[in-house]
DNA sequence: TTGAAAGCGCTAACAT
DNA sequence: ATGTTAGCGCTTTCAA
């Protein structure tokens, strides 16, 4: 019989804990925080004391002293300048995409063990990026990973203009000073060459990604290269915009051009299977006739008949860093940006 | 020369803009929050200020006051006991399902112009699950939408006996007292029967779901019942568990045992497009000499060749919904729980 | 219509 | 090792 007892279906605070344990509050949160120097004893008593209450610790008024939120915002950003013009299909498009289920994978796995947790964020719109900015500048999250799906996104700039902590996956399209994964595309694109190359392709082409993308220009870069130096220097290119019907009208012109060509590398897996789907219309045999292989390891490459050869981007160990450089930063706010590269990976299957 | 200047760089607060505004903290937070009886000068004069100053709310101390947080958890449950064993794989699927994504738009849409934001959760082991109970307790969301990817969750149940608002995607395995959305899914059956019998299909088999979800029974009784109705009561059914590969072997096996079928429904588009890969091994032509139906028209069904015909869910509708219900319910605790019930589409395209 | 003042629940100096 | 105390930045009575 404590007076001043709450009233009963109020969520306990650090003081009634402390009342029912007979300590102060200060010690109730160094038990709860795990602060050492508190008695053994006492903590056992506390622990109790929690229990019994079922106390769980208020994370606004916690994060109003500490000033970290625990949180981080995971958005993927756009570039559009277009008002609210088509809600949803630009959330509906990134995530017909199974490479973000891939970074929200990474992405969780390393937050999660943390106590930490992502707000889902898109930035598609001018306005909708000045609501992300307008959110971290809030103190409602503690930094940001940033996902752009086109070049020249503006976020980046305006998020690292604010003084904001901000993560991007990919080179950004301008460059700036701004800490990001990225994967080693043209190493990606040579080993698909290679993989071409000794199964004894002797007529090869290639289906570009949009060439004002880094990814997209160094994935042709590498394979054009590494085509050159085994001879082959005048690759037909064909660019797409890394969807499937643009991977399909590409094929479509590429053997136009050229009915005989024995291999083609896209630079999505994609464009790869519109690719193939071609083929196929055209009488060409995958891989018999013609080797296709594809860009990222997306689901749609072991969905596909046959199942793709592609290269693979280590997308969870990318996000997972990602984290690391966005958390792990000394509080010194202008120590230089970070960026980390990742090695890609060819997966063999049956398309080439 | 303000006396107690604040430090350069440091971020500023309500004080701050009452200072430079000349008038009191209450004022201003007044005007920021729209809350009438503000002369018309002075809220001017606060604008000013406030865009002079940069000002942003911090959310921690609002929340503080007003107990909400405006975010909510969304959370990607499933049915697991065992411990972290293997983490990843679980959001890796979660994701390659295009349905998620529709989740997260309808979600987004909905909660973006209120100025809410969605967390991503996934408790798919009882550790994750208290995690989530957790989090809610602590005040870190207002709320949590619940996706379960099995029957039998125990996460509704845990989350309703705290007494935590939330809504749940699909009609939970074993009854509890919550809000849900939910897909009529007898009636998309029926949709798909009533299309097979207009085609002229006469020996008609499905591939159903889980029978352990409600989801996998009501598809299988709703498509059984519109059968027999139309004179075929010995519809062959093989189950299957919603991925491709088992409906590659459910597929197997029901043309094993009828040969000359003419007509498939699968309770999902995965299941439909290892249907179709397996007819087409089997000499089978799509749709000519087997028309085959889908559900749930993920991006799979357009990406198939040929393009699947399929039952659609709205399921941005539907996740806009689970916002409604679980945002707009009065403040009453012990309020019953409501049920919104959404018509299926059929979507013709080429299989059948 | 505006201001003064009392907290929201917590952490972290500072004292003891 | 523990307690006291002063805020963190905001909203919201209550007075004026």
């Amino acid at each position: 019989m404590t007076d001043a007892p709450r009233p009963a279906g109020a969520t306990p605070t650090l003081e009634d804990v402390a009342r029912a344990a007979g300590v102060s509050r200060a010690t109730v949160s160094r038990v709860v925080n795990g602060v050492r120097n508190v008695d053994p004893a006492i903590q056992e008593a506390v622990r109790q004391a929690v229990s019994v209450t079922g106390y769980a610790p208020n994370r606004a008024a916690r994060s109003l002293v500490t000033r970290r939120t625990e949180t981080i915002a995971l958005v993927v950003s756009g570039a559009g300048v277009e008002a609210d013009a088509d809600e949803g299909s630009f959330t509906a498009q990134v995530f017909a995409d199974p490479f973000f289920g891939r970074v929200v994978t990474g992405v969780v796995n390393y937050l999660r063990p943390r106590g930490m947790h992502p707000v889902l964020m898109f930035a598609e719109t001018s306005r909708a990026r000045d609501e992300v900015v307008s959110y971290l500048r809030q103190g409602s999250a503690d930094g940001a990973l940033i996902v752009s799906t086109h070049a020249r996104d503006p976020l980046p700039g305006l998020v690292t203009d604010a003084g904001l902590p901000a993560v991007l996956y990919a080179r950004p399209g301008r460059p700036a000073r701004i800490s990001y994964v990225d994967l080693d595309h043209r190493e990606g694109a040579r080993l698909a060459a290679a993989h071409l190359a000794a199964r004894g392709c002797r007529q090869v082409a290639t289906i570009s990604g949009p060439l004002d993308l880094p990814a997209g220009q160094e994935r042709l870069d590498g394979f054009l290269d590494a085509m050159a130096r085994r001879g082959q220097s005048d690759v037909p290119v064909a660019e797409g915009v890394f969807t499937q019907e643009s991977g399909e009208a590409a094929m479509e012109r590429l053997l136009a051009g050229h009915p005989s060509l024995d291999g083609v590398f896209a630079a999505n897996d994609l464009m790869a299977v519109g690719a193939c789907h071609v083929l196929r219309e055209h009488g060409r045999r995958v891989p018999e006739d013609v080797a296709v292989i594809g860009f990222d390891d997306s689901s749609a490459a072991s969905a596909c008949r046959p199942p793709l050869t592609t290269v693979r981007q280590p997308v969870e160990d990318m996000a997972a860093e990602m984290c690391r450089l966005l958390l792990d930063r000394p509080a010194a706010p202008d120590r230089p940006a970070t960026s980390v590269i990742f090695e890609p990976l060819l997966v063999v299957r049956h398309s080439a």
